[in-house]
DNA sequence: GTCTATAACTCGATAGAC
DNA sequence: GTCTATCGAGTTATAGAC
């Protein structure tokens, strides 16, 4: 039982990463089982098929969400906006640790797969849902601070747009470059939603806000 | 050489429908050949390899940057930002004519291909390049009506950023949605950085701008 | 649960006639 | 330039022993 759980994993986690550096199509089931030291016969003793491997690693990254993408990033950062950017952060690392050939992994998968993965499919958006709550959260957090009314909503799904975008882009250009300007004008962006000018003052905050308690 | 030049036009063209809507990697050469009516010898005769299909492809692609997805918005509409947001909106055609499935070309690719395609990878930054250019040419045109100093590559770099991710999400949900969200605060930070409010008076301006009217 | 062996098929690419 | 035939490797997946 041990030792099967563990192979499971493995092949899980051996999946992933060749799903995230090769794409899924581009990666052989011979690949995976040499990375995961397995034998066909134990892969498909755990999943019926590639695309059963692909949901595992789907629900891997939905799981990994909070404790690893949000959680850091929140533990070491209080202030609600600069935890979206501290977020942000956690991909430009990514990016720079891999030299602009790794960004978002699910990004990677939402372009790849077509009409036929519907299930996978599914596990993405779900995958975008969950970042965009996160976000949506802070900007919630944050309310206060924004000038007019802010659809959060929205404002969270554009720091998600920006993200897969910048993305993109530095992996395109295989420079971090494209990745920083694009945060710095959604911060741009974020301090002209704060900040309308001398048109309204917020003066004193003596009281800073409570931090809303998020599930997890 | 009529019908070379045919075959070869022909089978560019079937590979570039269907690197669009499967993949590079997920379509197969067979299938090239089919949707070409085409034999493998025809092929190889033309293109020593199925990457220089593919080189081929994102050549037309630099093509038909201008005469299909620029210069049609250029004709039609004659403010340079309203250009801008009048080639945005030929990808939301774009997506709502393929119900969601197909954005932008481009994009798809730059996510698929990895280190060893580095021809195409080439090929792909310049494309992204060129729009960028022609993004940028609009915004320099508008250059007066920004509030402040703005740096054009920058913004630039930052709508295509939009549009790639925009395209991305509306994409995964099979939405148009996502897309006009990014598209709505877009011209929403457009709108700040070309009025500033009352902190900074660029003297006079006799002729107020004119309140741009937004679809939708 | 894991092993080996392999079926059944598709892949990109080539050879050689015409 | 286009045709048919096919190579060899690689693909996903299965069978059956252990």
């Amino acid at each position: 039982m041990t030792t099967s759980t563990d192979t499971k994993s493995r092949l899980i986690e051996a999946a992933r990463e060749l799903f995230l550096s090769q794409g899924y199509t581009a990666t052989g089931i011979a690949q995976i089982l040499k990375a995961a030291k397995a034998r066909s016969g134990s892969l498909y003793y755990f999943f019926p098929a590639k695309e059963d491997l692909l949901l595992a690693v789907l629900e891997t990254y939905k799981d990994m969400l909070w404790p690893v993408v949000i959680q850091p990033v929140f533990d070491r950062v209080s202030d609600p906006i600069e935890r979206i950017f501290g977020v942000l952060d956690g991909y430009r690392r990514m990016l720079q640790y891999t030299e602009c050939s790794q960004g978002c992994p699910i990004g990677n998968l939402a372009l790849e797969l077509g009409e036929s993965q519907h299930v996978a499919r599914r596990l993405i958006s779900e995958n975008f849902t969950a970042w965009r709550e996160a976000i949506r959260q802070c900007l919630d957090d944050a309310a206060d601070r924004f000038a007019g009314d802010v659809d959060t909503e929205q404002l969270a799904l554009f720091v998600l747009t920006t993200m897969e975008g910048a993305v993109m882009l530095a992996r395109s250009y295989r420079g971090i470059e494209a990745y920083d300007t694009a945060v710095k004008l959604l911060r741009d962006y974020f301090d002209r939603l704060m900040d309308d000018g001398t048109k309204r003052t917020r003066s004193q905050r003596p009281t800073r806000r409570v931090k809303r308690k998020r599930r997890n």
